[in-house]
RNA sequence: CGGGGUGUCGUAUACCGGUAGUACGUCUGCUUUGGGAGCAGAUAGACGGAGUUCAAUUCUCCGCACCCCGACCA
């Protein structure tokens, strides 16, 4: 992509009422336009960074055995009525036609995906089964905060789950774990799992999945030598405590932002919708059923407050919107410029993406720029490495320069973009 | 939903009961080009509605929007 085509602009100042950092850093780089409290357009900077999340998702969730479909998110009233969503579930955002029918707007959707299944789930061969969706959710929330990390609109991976039994469930539930985990490393992030309160949904627990980050909305205690963690709402334990789990470690503090749960649903859903599946004896049963979320745009958004510096975005190779940025810094001498446009071929050609900085303008701003849109390495073409016939290399992460030849560079960046996801 | 705050060109801001100014952006032209260039010109703005007043962007009231704190949070 040149950037001289790029119909989205950086811009020096964030608007004033924004304070999240997330948002400032993104709306003054182009990934995200607001439309309201809490809802976001995403720009084609932004799409190309949610695209490879979803994407990073999507593997992830076909790799244990999920399989995707996408669900209305438009819903009629009548599941929420049998479930009792319709008057419990005060987020609901509901809507009426002109002719006065009612529906509901997705924001979690086992209304939906349990009697689907049950249409399909006969036996108990059929089961376990796994289902997911990556799509929009609306929330009604009393007060969107925090940039895009809460928002009434937003974008979450949804998975569903159906099991003959709860020994099942939990070998499931291992897995998912297991998977998330990885996830988010991958995204360059720190995790932790925590035991928290299954809300209104569910009297059993449920478990969070908490990145450190100041920006968090959560509170929670983790132990400095195991995995133990737990979010204070349920947590019995504070801060400088011995770990109550292995005994070793101290309890430390922290503000975490939750980027995906799972909860055990038990037979509720089930029964509401009258879910059984036949058992190896040939009786009704009803399964087991679990739901796993994972907020891709708010996965985004900590991202962005994670792994954010003081000159702007920073993206982990796995979601960066382009690999590779070259920035021609003298963008009047044909010489550089031939070359430039050369390596920009030369990459697109072997794979990697790529954003080529080809506008008429000053180093300063080009070179602000770059820093501020974040993309992993940066390549300076100028005077002064051309006649070295070295590429300036430079990683976003780390500020590290390299001096590389052409040939480095196009075996490096097409390696880490098929890492990309 | 309770409390607090803020609404001025696209963005950030200034001033003022009487002609709304600046910077950045954008457009035109010329010069410039390795960390947010210079000159010249151009473009564009008072959230909405009532009220007070000779006169309201300014004061008052009512809406609406946005931000923050709290509560809430499938």
């Amino acid at each position: 992509m040149r950037q001289s085509q790029l119909f989205t602009k950086t811009r020096r100042d964030a608007p004033k009422d924004e304070e999240a950092k997330n948002a400032q850093l993104l709306i003054r780089a182009g990934y995200v336009h607001k439309e309201m409290a809490g809802v976001y357009s995403y720009l084609p900077l932004g799409v190309r960074v949610l695209q490879n999340i979803e994407k990073m998702v999507r593997e992830a969730m076909d790799s244990i055995g999920g399989q995707e479909l996408r669900m209305a998110t438009l819903h009629p009233a009548e599941p929420w009525k049998t479930s009792g969503g319709w008057d419990n579930v005060d987020v609901l955002f509901k809507v009426q036609s002109r002719t006065e029918k009612e529906y509901a707007l997705g924001q979690s959707e086992e209304e939906i995906v349990t009697p689907i299944a049950s249409e399909y789930a006969m036996s108990y061969k059929d089961l376990p089964l796994a289902v997911y969706q990556i799509g929009q959710k609306y929330r009604d929330e009393l007060r969107a905060k925090s940039g895009i990390m809460r928002g009434r609109e937003f974008g979450m991976k949804d998975m569903y789950s159906f099991h003959a039994t709860q020994e099942d469930f939990e070998r499931f539930y291992q897995i998912v774990k297991d998977t998330y985990l990885e996830l988010y490393t991958k995204a360059g992030l720190v995790a932790k799992v925590t035991e928290a309160s299954g809300g209104s949904f569910s009297d059993k627990l449920s478990y969070e999945f908490m990145v450190l980050t100041d920006a968090g909305e959560d509170d929670i205690v983790y132990c400095d030598q195991c995995t133990h963690c737990a979010n204070v709402e349920v947590a019995k334990e504070k801060e400088g405590d011995t770990c109550p789990k292995c005994g070793k470690g101290t309890l430390a503090a922290a503000k975490a932002s939750e980027v995906g749960n799972v909860f055990d649903l038990g037979l509720k859903y089930a029964k509401a919708f009258n879910f059984t599946y036949k058992d190896a004896e040939g009786k009704e049963q009803y399964p087991i059923m679990g739901c796993y979320g994972l907020g891709t745009t708010r996965l985004m958004g900590v991202i962005v407050e994670a792994l954010a510096d003081d000159k702007g975005i920073v993206w982990p190779e796995a979601v960066a919107p382009f690999m590779v940025h070259i920035v021609s810094v003298v963008p009047n001498d044909a010489t550089t410029v031939a070359y430039a446009d050369a390596l920009y071929d030369d990459l697109k050609k072997a794979g990697v993406s790529v954003l080529y900085d080809d506008r008429d303008a000053r180093a300063g701003e080009k070179l602000a720029d770059a820093d501020l849109i974040g993309i992993p390495c940066r390549v300076v073409i100028g005077k002064n490495t051309l006649e070295s016939g070295k590429i300036e290399s430079t990683y976003r992460r780390n500020g590290e320069v390299k001096l590389i030849s052409r040939d480095e560079l196009i075996a490096f960046a097409s390696a880490a973009t098929e890492h990309h996801g």
